[in-house]
This record gives C-alpha cells, sequence and structure tokens, in this order.
RNA sequence: GCGGGCGUGCUGGAAUUGGUAGACAGACCGGACUUAAAAUCCGUUGGGCGUAUGCCCGUGGGGGUUCGAGUCCCCCCGCCCGCACCA
C-alpha cells in the first residue's frame, strides 16, 4: 500500500483531519439555546481494554447522524463516557493483581485514543466516567432523594450464593447448579438488600410506551410482556386438616383464570410459601423438597422447563362454590413467590403446568370449558390443555352455575360472586418486580447508607458525600473486600453519634448507566443535572445501542427520570424520544481439526484449502457467530484502521447490510470498500480538472447536463431521507449510483460548458453526502476540489425539488397479472388516455388474440393491468 | 416452558409499503491493459425451453384473499434471540 500520488493515504490525512477538527472544536456543543438543538447518543461502552468491532458499528452510525444534523444546522450535543463499575475489574484484579482502578482507567485511555482514531465527532469535552466520585456522588445523592421520597425499600430476597467465593452469582454464573469460578454448589440464599420501587410506576410504564411510537415495535413489545399486566382476582380459600377440620388459617391466591374454578383440582404454593416454611420445620420431606427446589436456581426459564414436583402439604382447601369438594394443597416447584401471592388454584384442563403436574400425581383433570361444537358429556383433555383462542367461541361446561357461558362471562360473573361472598376482589397485577440494587462486590458505587445497632438504617448525611471507595483493598481472599476492610466500614452514627458501621453493598451498575445521559447536560454541574441544560438538551434525541438492552437498561433509565422528576431533578418523564437498536457484528469461526479456536489472521487460503498461517494444518470453517474472544472470531478496529483507515472501516459497516440486523465481517467487503476510497479520490481528482464555478445554473441545460442534474438531486434526496432514518445501506447504494453517472459522464470526451458545470455540481454534493460517513476522505476531496473552508462546517446541500421528477416515466402493462411489456408516458397522463394507448400497442394486440377484454385496471403512473379471457 | 424475531440469486441485500422481483455491492467467469502481477476499465451471471425482440417457472413449504402478493390472512418447516445479579 505505498503511496503513489494517484492514490489516497488515509494514515497521512486521517491524522491531519483529526487534528484540524481538534484545533477549530468543531464538535464541542454550545449551550447556544436559540439554535435548535439535536441530542444524539450512543450506549457508553463498558471499558473491557479495546473497541471492537460492536463499538466501531454503534460509534460510526451515531457519527453519521451527529455529522448530518450538524450539517443540517442542529446544534449537536455528541457525547462519550465510561460505564466503568463492574464484575470484569475486579475479575482482573484477582486473575491478575491489578487493582480495578487502575485497570479501568488505563482500558479507558486506551479505547479513549482508539475512538479518537475512528473519527467520531465527538464532544470529548464533557466525558464522563461513572468510577468518578463527581459522577457517583450525585448518584449517592440522588439515592437519598429517592430513599426520601419512598421510592425505596430495604427488604430481604432470594440469591444464588457462592459458598467458596463468598460471593452473590448472576444465573448465568450459575452453570448446572455449580458456581463458574469455583465450582461449588450454589445455594439460594436470603440477604437484606435496597429495592427502587420501580413496580410503582407499572402502569405508569406500561401505558407511556404506546406514545414512544419512534421505538422498534420489537422493544416496545419486549418491555409490555416484561412489566406483565394481567386482569384477574385474588381470593382466598378456607382450609381444612385431613380430618376435616376448619384450620384458622386462609390460602389467598391470585388467577386470571377464575372462570375455571369448577375445574380445580389442587392447589399449589410456592417452596418459599410462609405455608411451606412452616411445614418444613416439622417435615423433613418438605425440607428436602425446598432444597430441591432451591438448586433449580433463580432464573424463570429454569423453573418453567424443570419437570413439574410437588410435595402434598397435608392441608386442603374448601372449593368456594361446591360445598364438600376439598383440593389437596401441595408446595411446587413451578409456582414462583414473588408473583401473585405465590399460590394457585391447579386446573389441569386448562394450564399446561398444572396438567403435567395432576398426570405425575395423578389427580383429576375436569374440563369445564370446550369448543362450542364439542359435546360436553365426551369432551376429554388428552395430553395437551385445552387453551381458550382468543376469537374461540368457547363455553363452559361441568361448571354449575356457569355452565354455557362464555368465558368473558364466567370471568365476570365469577369474580361478582366471589366479591359479593367477600372471599374476593378484582385485582390487576403486574409482573414487574422491584428493582434489586444491592450488589456484594467492591467495584461499584458505595450505597450511603450506615447501619447503627441504636437507630437502624441510617442514610449518610448528604455533607459527607460523596462516600467514596477506599483504595486500598485487597483480593487475596474470597469475599468482598470491603467487607473486610479494616477502617472503612467504621463511622461514628450521624444521629447518635456511636459506633455504627457503613453499609458495604454497592449499587448495581445499571443504576449508573440509569442517568448518564442526563449528566451528559451538564457534565461539570455540582448538582447532579443542571435544570437549565437538562430542560434544553433532554430528551436524547436519538438513541442508539445493543438490542441486549431492550428491557433492563431502558426500563430502569425510564424510571429513574420519572424517579428524578418526582424528587425536582428533572422536569420530564421519557429519556429517549426515539430508539434504534443495531445488530451484531459476526464473523466466520475457525477450528482445528483437533477443535481449537483459531484466529481469522492465522488462516490463509491456499491450493488445498484454508490452512494454519503457521502450522499449515488445516482449518474448517464454522458457522458466523457473534465475534468473541472465546471463539477467537475476532477482527481488531485497531489493525483494519491501520491496513486501511478509519473511513473505510466506517463505509463498511454501513454499506450493504441493514443496520438493525447482524451484519459479517468479511475480508473481501473491507477490500471492496478500500476500493471504492480509492475510486473516489480518483473520481474527484478528474472530476476538479474541471473548473467548478458558483456561478448560477446555466440556462438552457442540454439533455446530459439535466440527466445528470437529475440524477444529483435525486440521490442528494433519497440519501438525506435515508439518513434520517438510519436506513445508512440505502444511502450507500444511492451515493454509489451517483459516483457511477458521475465516473461515465467523466470519460465522455467533449463535454458541453453546461455538462461540465453540472459534472461541478455533482462532485461537490456527493463528497457532501458521503462525508458523514468517511469523514476523513470528503475533507480531502473538498480541498481537492478547491473548495472554501471544510466539509465539517459546511451546510448540507438544498435540494433542487423541480429535478426530482422526470417528466417521463415507464410503466409496466400486464395481462392477467402477467408482465408483457411497458410503455413510456407523460407523467399524470389521465387513465383514459394510458388506457387507449396500452390497447394499441402491438405486444398487447398479440397476446390478447382471441380474448374478450374483462376489465382494464390502470394506475396512473404505476401500472397498468389487462382482465382478459 | 413462555415471549419475540428472521427466511428473496453463489453471497450481503433492494423493492416507492399491494403495482415491472433481484437496485446497489461482493464473489465468480470472460475480455482489455501489462514482460508479469497488482490496480484499473468493459462485459456475463435466478432456473428451464428456445432461432426468437418469445414462453414457462421462481421470494423456506402448502393453502387463501385480490385485477395484481416478496408484501395481507391461515397452517406447516427451519434458524436465531431474551427470560430479572453479564454489561
Amino acid at each position: 500500500m505505498s503511496a503513489t500520488p494517484e492514490r489516497y493515504n488515509p494514515r497521512q490525512a486521517e491524522p491531519n483531519w483529526q487534528k484540524v477538527w481538534h484545533d477549530r472544536q468543531c464538535f464541542a456543543a454550545s449551550d447556544d439555546t436559540d439554535k435548535p438543538k439535536y441530542y444524539v447518543l450512543e450506549m457508553f461502552p463498558y471499558p473491557s481494554g479495546r473497541i471492537h468491532m460492536g463499538h466501531v458499528r454503534n460509534y460510526t452510525m451515531g457519527d453519521v447522524i451527529a455529522r448530518f444534523k450538524r450539517a443540517c444546522g442542529y446544534n449537536v450535543l455528541h457525547p462519550m463516557g465510561w460505564d466503568a463499575f463492574g464484575m470484569p475489574a475486579e475479575n482482573a484484579a484477582m486473575d491478575r493483581n491489578i487493582h480495578p482502578k487502575t485497570w479501568t482507567y488505563e482500558n479507558i485511555a486506551v479505547m479513549r485514543r482508539q475512538l479518537q482514531l475512528m473519527g467520531m465527532s465527538l464532544d470529548w469535552s464533557r466525558e464522563i466516567a461513572t468510577c468518578d466520585p463527581n459522577y457517583y456522588g450525585h448518584e449517592q445523592s440522588m439515592f437519598l432523594d429517592f430513599l426520601e421520597a419512598g421510592l425505596i425499600e430495604r427488604k430481604v430476597s432470594s440469591v444464588n450464593w457462592d459458598p467458596v467465593d463468598h460471593t452473590v452469582l448472576a444465573n448465568e454464573q450459575v452453570i448446572d447448579g455449580r458456581g463458574w469460578r469455583s465450582g461449588a454448589l450454589v445455594e439460594k440464599r436470603e440477604l437484606a438488600q435496597w429495592f427502587f420501587k420501580i413496580s410503582n410506576y407499572s402502569e405508569e410504564l406500561l401505558d407511556a410506551l404506546d406514545n414512544l411510537d419512534t421505538w422498534p415495535e420489537k422493544v416496545r413489545l419486549m418491555q409490555r410482556n416484561w412489566i406483565g399486566r394481567s386482569e384477574g382476582v385474588q381470593f382466598s380459600f378456607e382450609l381444612e386438616d385431613a380430618d376435616g377440620n376448619l384450620l384458622d388459617t386462609r390460602l389467598n391466591v391470585y388467577t386470571t383464570r377464575h372462570d375455571t374454578i369448577f375445574g380445580a383440582t389442587f392447589c399449589a404454593v410456592s417452596a418459599d410459601h410462609p405455608m411451606t416454611r412452616g411445614c418444613a420445620e416439622t417435615s423433613r420431606e418438605i425440607a428436602d423438597f425446598r432444597r430441591e427446589c432451591a438448586a433449580l436456581g433463580t432464573s424463570e426459564e429454569a423453573i418453567e422447563r424443570a419437570e413439574k414436583k410437588g410435595i402434598p402439604l397435608g392441608v386442603y382447601a374448601r372449593h368456594p362454590f361446591q360445598s364438600g369438594v376439598r383440593l389437596p394443597v401441595y408446595a411446587a416447584n413451578f409456582v414462583l413467590m414473588g408473583y401473585g401471592e405465590g399460590a394457585i388454584f391447579g386446573c389441569p384442563g386448562h394450564d399446561q403446568r398444572d396438567l403435567d403436574f395432576a398426570r405425575k400425581y395423578n389427580l383429576d383433570v375436569i374440563p369445564v370449558v370446550a369448543p362450542a361444537d364439542a359435546d360436553p358429556a365426551t369432551f376429554k383433555i388428552g395430553d395437551e390443555a385445552f387453551l381458550e383462542n382468543e376469537d374461540d367461541q368457547s363455553v363452559m361446561i361441568n361448571s354449575e352455575f356457569l355452565n354455557g357461558m362464555s368465558v368473558a362471562d364466567a370471568k365476570e360473573e365469577v369474580a361478582s360472586r366471589m366479591e359479593k361472598a367477600g372471599i374476593g376482589t378484582r385485582r390487576t397485577n403486574y409482573r414487574l418486580r422491584d428493582w434489586g440494587v444491592s450488589r456484594q462486590r467492591y467495584w461499584g458505587c458505595p450505597i450511603p447508607i450506615i447501619h447503627c445497632d441504636t437507630c437502624g438504617v441510617v442514610p449518610v448525611p448528604k455533607s459527607d458525600l460523596p462516600v467514596v471507595l477506599p483504595e486500598d483493598v485487597s483480593f487475596s481472599q474470597p469475599g468482598n473486600p470491603l467487607e473486610r476492610h479494616p477502617a472503612w466500614k467504621r463511622v461514628d452514627c450521624p444521629t447518635c453519634g456511636k459506633d455504627a458501621s457503613r453499609e458495604t453493598d454497592t449499587f448495581d451498575t445499571f443504576v449508573d448507566s440509569s442517568w448518564y445521559f442526563a449528566r451528559f447536560c451538564s457534565p461539570h454541574s455540582d448538582v447532579p443535572v443542571d435544570s437549565g441544560a437538562a430542560a434544553y438538551w433532554m430528551p436524547v434525541d436519538q438513541y442508539i445501542g445493543g438490542i441486549e438492552h431492550a428491557i433492563l437498561h431502558l426500563l430502569y433509565s425510564r424510571f429513574f427520570m420519572r424517579a428524578m422528576r418526582k424528587t425536582g431533578h428533572i422536569g420530564m418523564d421519557e429519556p429517549f424520544a426515539s430508539l434504534f437498536t443495531q445488530g451484531m457484528v459476526i464473523h466466520q469461526t475457525y477450528r482445528t481439526e483437533a477443535g481449537e479456536w483459531v484466529v481469522p489472521t492465522d488462516v490463509i487460503s491456499g491450493p488445498q484449502g484454508l490452512r494454519h498461517a503457521e502450522t499449515g494444518e488445516p482449518i474448517i470453517v464454522g458457522p458466523s457467530e457473534k465475534m468473541s474472544k472465546a471463539k477467537k472470531n475476532v477482527v481488531d478496529p485497531e489493525h483494519i484502521i491501520e491496513q486501511y483507515g478509519a473511513d473505510t472501516a466506517r463505509w463498511f459497516m454501513l454499506s450493504d447490510t441493514p443496520p438493525e440486523r447482524d451484519i459479517e465481517w468479511t475480508e473481501a467487503g473491507v477490500e471492496g470498500a478500500w476500493r471504492f476510497t480509492q475510486r473516489l479520490w480518483r473520481t474527484i481528482g478528474e472530476a476538479s480538472q474541471v473548473a467548478i464555478t458558483d456561478a448560477p445554473v446555466p440556462d438552457p441545460l442540454d439533455d446530459a447536463a439535466m440527466a445528470l442534474r437529475r440524477a444529483t438531486h435525486q440521490a442528494l434526496k433519497a440519501v438525506s431521507d435515508d439518513i434520517s432514518a438510519l436506513r445508512f445501506n440505502r444511502s450507500i447504494a444511492r451515493i454509489y449510483e451517483l459516483a457511477n453517472s458521475l465516473g461515465q459522464v467523466l470519460k465522455q470526451p467533449n463535454r458541453s460548458k453546461e455538462l461540465d458545470w453540472a459534472v461541478g455540481e455533482a462532485a461537490r454534493i456527493l463528497v457532501q453526502m458521503f462525508a458523514p460517513m468517511m469523514p476523513h476522505l470528503a475533507e480531502e476531496c473538498w480541498k481537492r476540489l478547491g473548495m472554501p473552508g471544510i466539509v465539517a462546517g459546511t451546510a448540507w446541500p438544498e435540494v433542487a425539488s423541480e429535478l426530482l421528477v422526470d417528466d417521463a416515466i415507464t410503466i409496466a402493462i400486464q395481462v392477467n397479472g402477467k408482465r408483457r411489456d411497458e410503455i413510456k408516458v407523460q407523467k399524470g397522463l389521465p387513465k383514459e388516455e394510458i388506457e387507449s394507448a396500452v390497447l394499441q400497442m402491438d405486444n398487447v394486440q398479440r397476446v390478447l388474440a382471441g380474448q374478450t377484454i374483462r376489465k382494464v385496471i390502470v394506475v396512473p403512473d404505476r401500472i397498468v393491468n389487462i382482465v382478459a379471457g
């Protein structure tokens, strides 16, 4: 890749233009509130070490939007920061004996430099890192405000506990019931933890989704399901013992299928239900069963997939409407304590889990809903529960006073009767649970709470904030270093002055990322968010990130805004006006015959197929998967930049594949992008030989000049629309088209003056159009064309709308739906005239020979379809 | 288990949202240039029949609605993702 004068050399050009942009402070967002604002934000990265291709894709998309909007006259905020707390830093500390802080800041330095190499138009003066006390101190202060506002509570919940590492494990860290690092059998353990009361906002968070109409439908649906609103009835059963004696406790259950009450044949309570706990004290079997359930883990998936099991508790529930009918009460592994009342009645005919359970324990299965055309006497349930479909005309059977009713009517009737009898109430229930934010870890934001033997839980006074993490910690022993720190924990109680101890739990890192976007508005303010700056910049106009954050991060952020509003920190509810979720970067996987993963740079193709570059072993190609260190199918962005330049990498990321889909990184694709940068350079070089003038449009224009102008402005319109809609792949196809047209014109000898004028216009607009994608090359080309200033400081060109419509258009002619010919007509020609012209055409006459015309459909400017037979 | 998504040439994808399927790109093959290679330029490429400017088939499979379906509806097949302490 030696630089000849003919070739564009990104290694020289890119650092040069990056310096120019920096010196001119092109990308610093001013707080000039007179200008219309545009806030574009990509999800900030975790500083894991080096940027990866996923970052390149994400940040390139955001940068295209930022540069485009800036050119369109907006005051653009495009900041960057670091989601800098989290477990990998602690893992590094344990594995490599490096302090989490050192590790994190070293990574930040590397990644900041790499992002700068990419030519991102970021406002670095606003950079924040969540592990900086200047950031997390404000987080602590908001926590105290939330606490005072009643948005936070402390309660006990169960976690996966690794008894060897003395740490809580994420579900994904539990593999076959054992801790991923220690291999120890994982226990369920009850811990007192802090919760944000997000469930206070269940209904609001759900309803407000309707207004987020520029979010992907998929994400809104995922959030709706996550919040999980259901309409049902909460009611209580009377309980009796084996001998039929009434007990003094009742069993509360929640159900959405109260219509099936006559099909109930058992009750089931969670293994963590107080009733089960009570029974476990006197029964060894029940205690064992509880232990078995605990080993299942806490994930809903594991619980639902597990074989349905239970154990009788020796008590019976009296049917509310059928005296003498009693239902055995089981503790069961598929009933979740966190949902509803942690207790259900089982109706095996109409719920698959209940049916599986009933079959296992030989319980009765009574069908109570049947298709309208079924015979109630013979309708039976086989291996599949009969579920009511939405449009089903099902009717109630075997249900006394409900017989013959629809499911909806039966629900209504049962709810009313229960309310009248005083045993139940209608209730809207949500699946959304409160957000547990306590983490028993070091590298996170300390929770600003003090525990005092006398005063109990005492908030740290705001004047004592921030509670700063101690740096002199060791990771040589398992467990949380804060727990065993000699001095940090000890503190005087702010209320009574006696010896007390600090909370040693830190926040879930989702707390850090739930408000960083608001902090970017005023990153140096001495309050969490400056209200004036936030009122101007918020909400984020375009948020871009991975689909993996579709639920938690986005839902927590939506909650946080509401909590911040309630405590006076911000004046709006929704953080992200528009959301875009981009796909992953994937790559083929390579293995040796022995099954070892091989990095792509070690694979060479030779006459005998793919071989290992060093050992010569044959290489087996596997499917394309998300780039991961584990499978070694990674390509290092910095390596690509060194080889081809940032513009080529950026261009490749935007070409061909729609941004929401997974993109496959291929060497051939990168080569193609590289060749195109060179082609643009040559084309612009040739165009620069033509005098570029700012003379007005020559009048009249010859046909060739007119055609090129049309192509230019049609491309400009399409590219503008496509960038606005984040359809980068389509805008790139249009740029190729214009580059092709311009290249063709430049090959023509003896061009007219008018055509050369159009060449100048096309070249100038072409450069501006690809500038958001390949900003360095664009600056170099701009200079070559002799244009004043820099592209980054130049307004987006205006579309000459009179050139967008061709006066003659080609429309297809179909006979019986099959295309037979086409006709070129004046745009807007009336139906009748099109019809008569078409019917006279030779091809049409030929195809129609001997047939009767039954109907002629003419859609002006679109199509003609002749129905004949 | 529950919930969601996707399926178009050899490949990535496009299709004005019901109106000429395959834009644009990659790859391959052929040609030009070159001592040669690279680069560049030109051309071919969904399948089948065929002398044809012609016909038939074709958007995972099957059925339906419609003058007209890649697009809308129903059923089926295949692949992928999420499921609350990874971030």
